[in-house]
DNA sequence: GAACTATTTTGAACAGCGTTCAGGAACCGA
DNA sequence: TCGGTTCCTGAACGCTGTTCAAAATAGTTC
């Protein structure tokens, strides 16, 4: 009763995500196009936006697929003293993000910003600061420990954002890890230095 | 002897600028064209490339007016006991970016790493840096002042890069400008908590 | 087997982008 | 008036995301 689909769209969906990395690895955000796309997976411009709908969309299922694969390396940190459980956080978080520049700059470019976020994305960077606030609060940072979370955080953000697209050295000549291994060490100190 | 110029092309790059700041202020990055430029001054997207060579030329121009304005903004918060002094340099670098916020976007989004950058962005960007070590020394950073102003501020930036993007709220329900004072205070805080 | 229907895939087309550059335009000096 | 010289224009190139009429391919029915 119809033209079967001649690709497997499970198939062709999975595959297009792994090329869309592969080609922002490559090339930087310029490089992921549609007919680039459509071209490496062996199929045609239409056939892609017959499976996603859009360009975005395909740039978020590698957003989701990255976040995924950060969650499980933070996951992996082994917790320990929590000066230095932090230490290994921020190494962890710094180091995989700047072996990913392109595909960060992906992450955390551009859009619009009236698009409303998927849940995955919330829910993951939630657990991130889940994550830091753990050891926060295993110094006595008490009820601050979640907001501190947040705060460095946005901190170590603030380094791997302008790491990744190569002016960190515009503002310091540290390196992005010693400068968050800082934001750490100086966290660590406000909580030691007493409750507000 | 030759063609005479039908534009002063001193005004022709002074408007040009100007207009370059409305498009993106108006539309973001994506409005800044050649082709909106050249209408907007009523002259063709050659004469443009006459005058600047590339689009990101004018880019660039409309980014040192940015910066000095900054500068200036920053030079006129005055100070006073250091914490207040660090609390409104903070809320007058937040309310800066977010205002303008596109044109923030086209500050730090994008450019190749391999780009060169001119002097006066990283003469500014030290005069800043140098502005927020004074009051840091005040409070006892001794040595330390320039590295952890250089740290504040990567902090600060963090905060301003999440939500210049409408991000930050996926991070925290508090406002940037709650964040970058309190960034401030952890600072303060940490150097309160005595030498390494 | 032919016709019809339903679905999938294609790829040309559209409007726009940054950028280039052949050639028309406009002046000066001879 | 005729080069010479410079300036400016705007068409053109190759690219972009996206759309959609048409082609392809199947099952079903006559």
């Amino acid at each position: 009763m119809a033209r079967p689909r001649s690709y497997d769209h499970d198939a062709l969906r999975a595959a297009t995500i792994r090329v869309a990395r592969r080609l922002l690895e490559e090339g930087g955000p310029p490089a992921l196009t549609a007919r680039a796309l459509a071209r490496a997976v062996g199929a045609t411009p239409g056939t892609v936006y017959a499976v996603f709908g859009n360009l975005n969309a395909v740039l978020l299922e590698v957003n989701r697929e990255t976040f995924l694969e950060l969650a499980a390396v933070i996951d992996a940190v082994p917790d320990g003293p929590a000066a230095d459980w932090l230490d290994r956080l921020a190494d962890a978080y710094v180091a995989f993000m700047l072996e990913r520049r392109d595909v960060w700059r992906g992450l955390f470019e551009g859009p619009r910003e009236t698009e409303s976020f998927p849940p995955w994305y919330t829910e993951l960077i939630d657990r991130l600061i889940g994550r830091i606030a753990a050891p926060l609060a295993e110094l006595g940072a008490g009820p601050r420990a979640r907001d501190l979370a947040e705060q460095l955080f946005v901190s170590v953000h603030g380094v791997v954002a302008l790491a990744a697209i190569g002016r960190l050295d515009m503002v310091t000549a540290r390196p992005a890890q010693a400068l968050a291994r800082e934001a750490v060490e100086t966290t660590v100190r406000a909580i030691k230095a007493g409750p507000a």
